[in-house]
RNA sequence: GCUCCCAUCGUCUAGUGGUCUAGGACGCCGCCCUCUCACGGCGGAAACAGGGGUUCGACUCCCCUUGGGAGUACCA
């Protein structure tokens, strides 16, 4: 049999991480045994799903590398399945309208809760006969009073309900859509969907979904319920607890295969390893070593392991998403790559490398007052004096060549290089911080360096 | 309130009755490297929620307590 998984969310708020990990589970599950993945935009509830939110599902998907094998399916359109499953539920006597305004089922509620009682609907209509002209009604699902319903799932084991505990569940609204109860079965049943992975918020539907797969005679998937993820406060990831759409994370300068694999690490394990490729993570993911314990979203960790895939990226890959991010021209400067590959091993996101690449294609405007206080004493002058007759002098701009003159300078006037380095640094970038001078000054070439020096020197005496 | 789930360092986790004086990673602290910032190297502090059982022996099995989480919609 091949597995399929589904990803199913609804468009009814951004993607975040949460929502990101269980697509990224269920789909290495569908690769690591060959299967398919597929998508299901869950947007039955028409007022709340918007374009943007299923523009940013697509999107997020994409750029996390979360490929899905047949186009998106979306719910709304398969309506009439689904009314069509809910007639066969009340042809069978399993379902039945339901003509309880939500003023009435909102007494009864309190009342129940008053008493200190789960609040569940009492099936009052359940034996109605009449069916009265004109009065709206919606359709309820008969569950079963006695007995129990027992998931088996992959992650949490086997669970077990108490039937007397589910309630008739409305499968359609008065305006005839669907539910979720309802769509989420008779559709996951038509795509042939043999395993269900979903966040363990979803566990408590669970038994009424099995209940409707019997219901409906229809084969119920595998289900595994993984673990949340809950924000920094322990609290369910929502758009009030800092739960950010996934492709902020694109802007705030992650690489995709650096939340890919922080996410995989979040609830699934493989002994004590911490960086798996793409390729790694299809090959050795498992339901099995999937915890049962929810996490928190640690950003300190997806840095660390940004700044490791940033480090081993090859400069030429990153081109693209520095220059997006990066508030200069680069046409005429310093080639991008070669200034990537300067500044990458002190840099854990594109933003940083964007930041630390602007210099070299704007020339300083201000220079940092502290530094300058701190670098700038009264042999200083001197110093940049030597390095810039004999600088100048050089057949060959090339580091090694500037790392020469500068160790010259320093042994000459019997100072460190840091006397002269950082001045340079300065007066070049217009701050304390850069890839190693000799590096830097290649890059920038002799002639923008000794113009930088000069100008910066005739800016700071003024 | 009721139902369900969960419980190892601050965080992510390894651990499936003895190999645990509990391992790794992030973060933190110290040292080294050093032209700045980083990278890197070395070292350190840091956890089995509590109480009962079961057992020759419990982090590992059972129960209770406590704590956390989810659900309880004509949302998904």
């Amino acid at each position: 049999m091949t597995i399929r998984t589904r990803f199913a969310p609804s468009p009814t708020g951004m993607l975040h991480i949460g929502g990101a990990r269980t697509a990224l589970f269920s789909w290495l599950y569908a690769r690591h045994h060959g299967g398919e993945f597929v998508l299901r935009i869950e947007d039955t509830d028409r007022q709340r799903s918007t374009d943007e939110a299923t523009q940013v599902i697509l999107d997020g998907l994409k750029w996390l590398g979360l490929d899905w094998d047949t186009e998106p399916v979306f719910q709304a359109s398969r309506q009439p399945e689904h009314v069509r499953a809910a007639q066969q539920l009340i042809d069978k006597g399993l379902a039945y309208r339901c003509y309880c305004s939500r003023e009435e089922l909102d007494t009864m509620r309190e009342e129940q809760r008053a008493c200190g009682k789960k609040p569940k609907y009492d099936g009052r209509c359940r034996h109605r006969r009449e069916h009265p002209e004109g009065l709206p009604f919606v359709v309820r699902f008969r569950s079963p009073d006695e007995g129990e319903t027992i998931v088996r799932d992959m992650v949490l084991g086997d669970v077990v309900f108490d039937n007397g505990e589910l309630d008739d569940l409305i499968i359609l609204r008065s305006d005839g859509s669907p539910t979720y109860n309802l769509a989420v079965v008779v559709d996951d049943a038509a795509m042939g969907i043999t395993h269900v992975v979903r966040g363990s918020d979803h566990l408590n539907n669970t038994p009424r979904q099995i209940q409707l797969y019997q219901a409906l005679a229809l084969q119920p998937p595998v289900f595994a319920h993984i673990p949340l993820i809950h924000g920094p406060d322990g609290a369910k990831m929502s758009k009030r607890h800092g739960a950010v759409a996934i492709t902020e994370y694109r802007e705030a300068g992650y690489l995709p295969d650096a939340v890919v694999n922080y996410l995989a690490r979040l609830g699934w394990s493989h002994g004590d390893e911490e960086v798996f490729s793409r390729q790694q993570l299809i090959d050795l993911f498992d339901l099995e070593h999937v915890g049962k314990t929810a996490s928190r979203f640690d950003q300190q960790k997806l840095d660390w392991l940004n700044g490791h895939y940033l480090h081993q990226s090859e400069p030429s890959a990153l081109v693209n998403e520095v220059a997006r991010l990066l508030d200069a021209d680069t046409a005429g400067g310093p080639d991008l790559a070669a200034v990537i590959a300067s500044l990458q091993e002190r840099s854990k996101n594109i933003i940083d490398l964007a930041a630390g690449a602007c210099f070299f294609y704007r020339r300083p405007v201000v220079f940092d007052e502290k530094a300058l206080k701190k670098n700038f004493k009264e042999g200083t002058d001197a110093l940049l004096d030597a390095f810039v007759e004999q600088a100048g002098a050089l057949d060959e701009w090339k580091p090694e060549a500037i790392h020469s003159v500068i160790v010259a300078v320093c042994e000459q006037f019997e100072v460190g290089m840091g006397k002269l380095a950082q001045p340079i640094r300065i007066l070049i970038s217009g701050g304390p911080v850069s890839p190693p001078i000799d590096v830097t000054l290649a890059l920038l070439g002799c002639q923008e360096t000794l113009a930088r020096i000069h100008s910066g020197r005739m800016y700071i005496a003024a």
